[in-house]
DNA sequence: AACTATACCTGCAAGC
DNA sequence: TGCTTGCAGGTATAGT
């Protein structure tokens, strides 16, 4: 579900509910995400903590608290994360519940590919795989120059580079497909043989539908949800994700769908070359 | 090393 | 109505 727009969304729309919020107590009830949820971790360094600051990273959620330890949620394609003000009953697939002093945020994840894992105080930079991650699509050291030369040493489809976190973070399947017909370009050209000018074509249109769906609230196809229910809007924006066989906003062709390592892919086959 | 295909899991919609 | 099939926003890993 999550790209990076519903994750910054779903930070943003967290962070006036419990930043600097003590968590009082936490309830597990399913240990079997992406990752066993290790209860003995929440005892030790969650329980009695305060929140001191709420971070997207990638499409991570990050919660630092007091002690100097760090909550890493994923949502997988299926989670979700909603702040209740009163007592209520849990949702099937809820499967963990933070209580804070004001409130209680709810972990509900049915495909189960989320994560919750603690890292103890101190050890966040040597966590294993945020180290090996790509850069920051929004920050300003994604740049032409930053990604050049590993672009032109890649052989495989410009869509799958995008989405490979090692190159740059945050870009899923919708975000993909949408970068790619705002900047014109094929989803199965080989990376290398983007031009200069197309280079510098991907890097404008990432930062453009990245921040374009960030201000609508991200998309919601079916189920993304902010920390307060809400919708995101940017579906209303969507080119070419799940247009198959509707015409181009640019040029009237019918939008194509192929597949792409197992992943529905949508162009205009006359604007994108 | 680089790249592809598959597995993980549940829900839902479409087709029969 | 009820069954089967295929597909869904992500990532790790086994295989080529």
């Amino acid at each position: 579900m999550p790209e990076l727009p519903e994750v910054e969304t779903l930070c943003s729309s967290l962070k006036p509910h419990i930043l600097n919020r003590r968590i009082t107590a936490v309830d597990i009830f399913e240990t079997r995400l992406r990752k066993e949820v290790v209860e003995h971790d929440f005892v030790q360094w969650v329980i009695d903590q305060s929140i001191t600051s709420l971070d997207r990273r990638a499409k991570y959620l990050l919660w630092q608290l007091g002690n100097e330890a760090t909550v890493v949620f994923h949502l997988g394609m299926s989670g979700r994360i909603g702040v209740f003000f009163n007592p209520s009953s849990r949702e099937k697939h809820t499967h963990v519940v933070f209580h804070l002093e004001n409130c209680q945020v709810h972990f509900r994840d049915p495909r189960r590919f989320g994560l919750i894992q603690v890292i103890p105080p101190h050890q966040f930079a040597r966590y294993a795989g945020f180290e090996k991650m790509g850069l920051e699509p929004l920050s300003a050291d994604f740049s032409t120059a930053a990604i050049a030369g590993r672009i032109e040493k890649s052989q495989k489809p410009i869509k799958l580079w995008i989405m490979d976190a090692q190159n740059v973070v945050g870009v899923g399947n919708i975000y993909a497909n949408e970068v790619l017909f705002d900047a014109r370009i094929h989803p199965m050209r080989p990376a290398h043989t983007l031009s200069a000018a197309e280079r510098e074509q991907l890097v404008t249109s990432i930062k453009r539908i990245l921040e374009s769906a960030v201000k609508r609230g991200g998309t919601t196809l079916n189920d993304f949800r902010d920390a307060e229910g809400e919708p995101g809007f940017f579906q209303m924006d969507l080119q070419v994700y799940q247009k198959t066989g509707q015409p181009c906003g640019v040029c009237g062709t019918e939008i194509q769908k192929n597949f792409l390592s197992g992943r529905s892919t949508f162009y205009c086959p006359n604007c994108q070359v």
